[in-house]
DNA sequence: TTGAAAGCGCTAACAA
DNA sequence: TTGTTAGCGCTTTCAA
C-alpha cells in the first residue's frame, strides 16, 4: 500500500503538504492541490487509519458495550449508532460483555483510549467505578439509555422517561376498563426496570387502585422470562384481564403463554409492553406498547460523545458529567392489537 | 495514560525490554521480569493498541460487513465472531453497507488494512471486484456463508450446504404426506438462495414430483416479503397445503398470512423454514426449520481469517482462495409445531 | 505557500 | 539477558 511519503514524492513536494491537501487545510496552491491529488489518484492511496490515530492522538472509533448484540432490542440501536457514527467518519467497535462486570472492565482496559476514542454504553451491566475509571484515563463514557431523566447518574447520558412509559401504558389498560392488572418487571428488584414499574403503579393510583398490591413478578428481560412470569401471575391470579410488561420481550412472552393457556388475545386478555422493537409489529396479535425514541436516542448518545472526544479532555469532576444529560422526545403509546376491553 | 517508556524508566530498563516482557517473549531475566511487572502494575500502564498496530503492521481488528446487523439472523452470528475474535484479542468492527455496494465499497476502502487487519463478509452485497482489490491491498478477505460448497467462489470462504438444507425441507414435507407445496424464495430469481430452491426442486423430483412446476415466489428476505408471498400464493393456489420457505423469516411471514387468512398452522398448512434463527423458537407455532450450524459457521470463519492475516502475505492468487474453502457440518432438520400431514 | 523536523507509542532487528 | 537503533505512516509546529 501506498503511503503518504510516496505520493509527496511523486506529487514533487513534501509530506507535510500532502496531508495539507488531504485535510483541505487551504493553505496549499492549486496548482499543488491538483498535483498532489493527481498522484493520490495515480497511485490509489489511501490514509493509514491507525498512523492517523497515533499521529493524532485518538483513533476514529467508538466502542458500543452491549450485554448481548443478540438481544433483539440492541441490534436496532446498534444500527442507529452506526449510522451516526459513519457520517462522522466514524467506525463501530461492538463490545458484548454477556452482561459479566468482568469481560466489560477487560474491554474497557484493553480498548478505550488506545484503539477506541470513546465508549458508548447500552446496559451492559459494567462496574460504575469501571467506567469513571475509563474516563479518567481520557476515553469519555456516554450511558445510552438512562432511565431516570431526573435522576443523572453522575456520567454522560441520554435520557429516556420511562417512568411515563409506564404511566402511559397503564394509563392505556386503565382505560380501556381493565382494572386486575399483572406487571411484569423484566429485571431483578432493584433494576434497571424500576422505573417503569414506578410509572406503572403511579397510574394505577392515579386510577384509585393500590397499584403496589397489583400481583408482580420479576423476571429475566427475555421472552421465556416473561413467558413464566406470566404463566405463574395467571395461575396465581385467573381473574387478571390485563398484562404489563416493562419490556416488549416479556410481553410478547406473555403472550405466548397466554396462547398457551388457551386464552385468547386481546379477548380475554391484554397485553402491553415497553419499547416498540421490531418484533412487536410483526408479532401476532401485534403488541400494543409504549414506543421509546430508539434512534433519536442513538443519534444524541453518538453526538454527545463525539462533543466529549473532540472537546480537549477538560478532566471531568462528577459534577460536570452529571450536566451532560440529553433527554430523548418522550415516548408515546402505540396502540396495536393485543389490548381490548375486558370482557366483562 | 502512561507508557511503555515511563514504565521501563520506572523499571530500570530500557523500552525494548518492557516490549519483551509484555510479549513473553522469554528472553528476560527473572528479576528483570518482576520490576517491569510492577512497573507496569504501579503506572497502571496498558499497551496502546493504536501504535502497536502501526508497529506491527497490523491491527488487532477485524470488520465484519453485514448488509443491517438488525435482520435477526445476523445479530446470532455477530455474537458468535465477537466472541471468538475476543478468544484471541481481537476486535470487532461492525460495518453496515445497507445492501448499498457504494457503501461497502467506502468502508473498504477506509479500513481494510488501515483499521482491520481482515474483512469478513456477511451476505452484505458487495461488488466481488471491491473484495479482490481489498484482497490485493493485503487484507484477507473470507466470505462467510457460501451457499455452495461445490461451487467455490474464488474467495476464501466458509460454506454451508444449503442446497441440501432445502432438501432436508421438501423432504420432510414430503414424508409428510404433503404433494401441493408452494415455494417462497428470499431473493432474486438468480440470487443467493438458489442452492436452497434447487435442492427443494430436486427433493420434489426425487418424489416423483415436477418440482420445478411447484407454485413459487420470490420476495424479500424478509417477514413482509414472506406475508406478501404467501399471501399471494394461496390466493391464487387454494389448494396448497405446505409453504416451504428458503429461509426463516419469510417462513415466520407465511405463518402470519395464514393466520391473517383464518388458515391454522399447522392442521390447515404446514410451514417450514430454514436456518433456525432464535425467533423460529419462540414464534407460535414454534417454526419446523431446518438448522444451519451458525455458530460453527463463525467460528470457522474467524479461524480461517486469523489465519490468513497471520500468514506473511503471500498474494493469493484466485487458484489458492478457491483451495481455501470450509464446509461447516451439515444442515439438520428440527421439527417443531408448524409441520402436520395434511388435512385429507 | 511550502519544507524541515520532531514525535505519537510501540516493535524488532541487531549488537553488546 | 539487555540495550541501541530504526522505523511503522501520519500530523504538526515552526521556519523559510
Amino acid at each position: 500500500m501506498p503511503t503518504l511519503s510516496e505520493v509527496a514524492r511523486r506529487a514533487g513536494v513534501t509530506p507535510a503538504t500532502v496531508s495539507n491537501v488531504l485535510r483541505n487545510r487551504g493553505r496549499v496552491g492549486e496548482a499543488t492541490r491538483l498535483r498532489v491529488l493527481e498522484a493520490i489518484e495515480a497511485l490509489g492511496y489511501r490514509p493509514h487509519l491507525s498512523a492517523r490515530a497515533l499521529a493524532e492522538g485518538r483513533p476514529p472509533t467508538i466502542a458500543l458495550m452491549v450485554s448481548s448484540i443478540a438481544n433483539p432490542f440492541y441490534p436496532e440501536f446498534a444500527l442507529a449508532v452506526e449510522n451516526a457514527l459513519r457520517r462522522s467518519g466514524r467506525f463501530l467497535i461492538i463490545c458484548n460483555t454477556a452482561g459479566d462486570p468482568q469481560t466489560g472492565r477487560a474491554y474497557l482496559e484493553q480498548i478505550a483510549g488506545t484503539l477506541s476514542a470513546g465508549v458508548l454504553v447500552m446496559n451492559a451491566n459494567l462496574d460504575f467505578a469501571d467506567l469513571r475509571a475509563t474516563e479518567r484515563r481520557g476515553a469519555p463514557v456516554v450511558l445510552c439509555m438512562w432511565e431516570r431523566p431526573l435522576d443523572p447518574p453522575g456520567l454522560p447520558c441520554v435520557a429516556v422517561d420511562f417512568r411515563l412509559a409506564g404511566e402511559l401504558a397503564a394509563q392505556h389498560l386503565l382505560a380501556l376498563g381493565h382494572r386486575r392488572i399483572g406487571a411484569i418487571v423484566g429485571s431483578k428488584v432493584s433494576g434497571i426496570h424500576a422505573a417503569r414499574y414506578d410509572g406503572f403503579v403511579a397510574a394505577m393510583q392515579a386510577a384509585g387502585l393500590d397499584g403496589a398490591l397489583a400481583p408482580v413478578r420479576y423476571a429475566p428481560d427475555t421472552t421465556q422470562g416473561g413467558y413464566a412470569a406470566a404463566s405463574e401471575l395467571l395461575a396465581r391470579h385467573p381473574d387478571l384481564t390485563a398484562l404489563f410488561a416493562t419490556n416488549d420481550l416479556p410481553a410478547l412472552g406473555a403472550m405466548q403463554a397466554a396462547a398457551d393457556l388457551g386464552l385468547d388475545v386481546p379477548r380475554e386478555l391484554s397485553v402491553v409492553g415497553i419499547t416498540d422493537i421490531q418484533l412487536a409489529r410483526e408479532s401476532r396479535p401485534a403488541l400494543t406498547t409504549v414506543a421509546v425514541a430508539t434512534v433519536e436516542a442513538a443519534e444524541l448518545a453518538v453526538a454527545l460523545l463525539t462533543e466529549l472526544v473532540e472537546t480537549p479532555a477538560a478532566p471531568t469532576t462528577p459534577a460536570q458529567s452529571a450536566a451532560r444529560v440529553c433527554v430523548v422526545s418522550a415516548p408515546r403509546l402505540v396502540v396495536r392489537a393485543s389490548t381490548a376491553p375486558p370482557r366483562k
